[in-house]
DNA sequence: AGCAAAATATGTTATTTAGCATATTTTTTT
DNA sequence: AAAAAAATATGCTAAATAACATATTTTGCT
């Protein structure tokens, strides 16, 4: 990934700075590559940079009690992260890492804080993340807490759909996950999401080969999402 | 509650704003009383205020699958309330209401936008204020989610004694609720919190007498919380 | 290619929690 | 103060989900 690309990348945010900025930008932007399970940050860290995806996909999640996880979110190209903590002056309280191979490029967050400090419009691009952020943490909050095993696992495929789209044919899903990656997006236990989306594939709703899932039945999945 | 009173307990919010500022602020804000149950926004409605509770207590929830409901949030005063959805650009997708008799003053939600773009600290103090929420969000994902009934109401309870307190006896929560309400805000069934609760009292870590609650045992509610 | 480790699949059992029913108590309304 | 409605309490049953066990398949490694 050159300079030149991940300018092209990141130009929502480089519209956003003044001249000056801009100039500044360039001197402290980094690029790091992740490979496949790479930990990005973890829960605890000081979070030092913010984070842009600039090619690959991410999760962002956070371990519970007795050992499980949950992702809380995930990211795709061109998305940032790891701006709360900073904002709320604390450590990171999720952890990060790569699906696939990532490249990521860093901004120090004291100088992008220095930035917003005199650049309304930027303070205003985290103000209106940071609310769409919160909505949909709001909402899967009860989404995971009340619907059932089927429809937790047909709303996280939908939600995989929705991040990370469709491959040509326009039905098998662009992320392959394993199923305990689906599971902990899920709240289910791995068990449970193998024999889940087993039942969907025996249904005829998706079609399974490995990771690959094939939807087959957008309204049934939507349907069974709903419904809960 | 008069308007001298209402500009002393919003002066954080004032603090941050112009001289001019300020002036339109008396112009524009309004003060409202809220019975006990009464709505203050309804899920779907469109945000067009800034709301602060000056006086009262204020639940934020929002319905999920099969009518059961998810308290998100619990306001107290001097909090703010309402402006995600309005950042978002999005219709309201949470209700809030009243648990007690509540004094909520509204500023409209335009006014403090225009504000907000020519005045940085109050653009940053809502990006705190968000980040602060998020982060709220994305544990209580995990909590209510991961662990069990028992840890579950401990939560809660702790959550209540931060948000409102205890009285004087420094051990019986400031907050008199329903099972119902309690029952919403851990995610579970009344006639589970109902049981729940009493199990707490026959074990000696509560007391409750009627809607009272008072904690005996303040390691052992912690204890539960934590392990879930 | 061959080995080890990890992931998937599937059956069985145990636990947790919801659902339902009914009695009693408390709160609200008239 | 009486009546009605809502909330609380508690027992029993059913449903949902986790936990555990074991076999098979796939993946990653050297």
């Amino acid at each position: 990934m050159s300079m030149g690309e991940t300018l092209a990348k990141i130009q929502g945010l480089a519209d956003m700075l003044t001249d000056r900025q801009r100039a500044e930008l360039r001197k402290h932007i980094t690029i790091r590559k992740y490979l496949k399970n790479e930990l990005i940050y973890n829960e605890g860290d000081v979070p030092m940079s913010l984070l842009c995806l600039l090619s690959g996909k991410v999760k962002v999640y956070k371990s519970g009690v007795g050992g499980r996880t949950q992702i809380i979110r995930v990211i795709k190209p061109v998305q940032y992260l790891g701006y709360r903590a900073y904002f709320a002056n604390q450590n990171y309280v999720t952890a990060a890492s790569a699906f696939e191979t990532s490249y990521i490029c860093e901004i120090p967050m004291d100088v992008v804080y220095r930035w917003m400090e005199e650049n309304i419009k930027l303070s205003l691009f985290f103000v209106r993340q940071l609310s769409l952020d919160l909505g949909v943490s709001d909402q899967r909050t009860v989404s995971l807490t009340q619907k059932h095993i089927r429809g937790r696992l047909a709303e996280a495929l939908l939600f995989l759909q929705e991040s990370y789209g469709l491959e040509e044919d326009g039905a098998t899903l662009s992320i392959y996950l394993t199923r305990e990656d689906l599971a902990n997006l899920s709240n289910m236990t791995t068990a449970n999401a193998i024999r889940t989306l087993s039942s969907f594939a025996t249904e005829k709703i998706v079609a399974i080969d490995g990771r690959k899932i094939k939807i087959i039945d957008f309204d049934a999945i939507k349907k069974i999402s709903k419904i809960g």
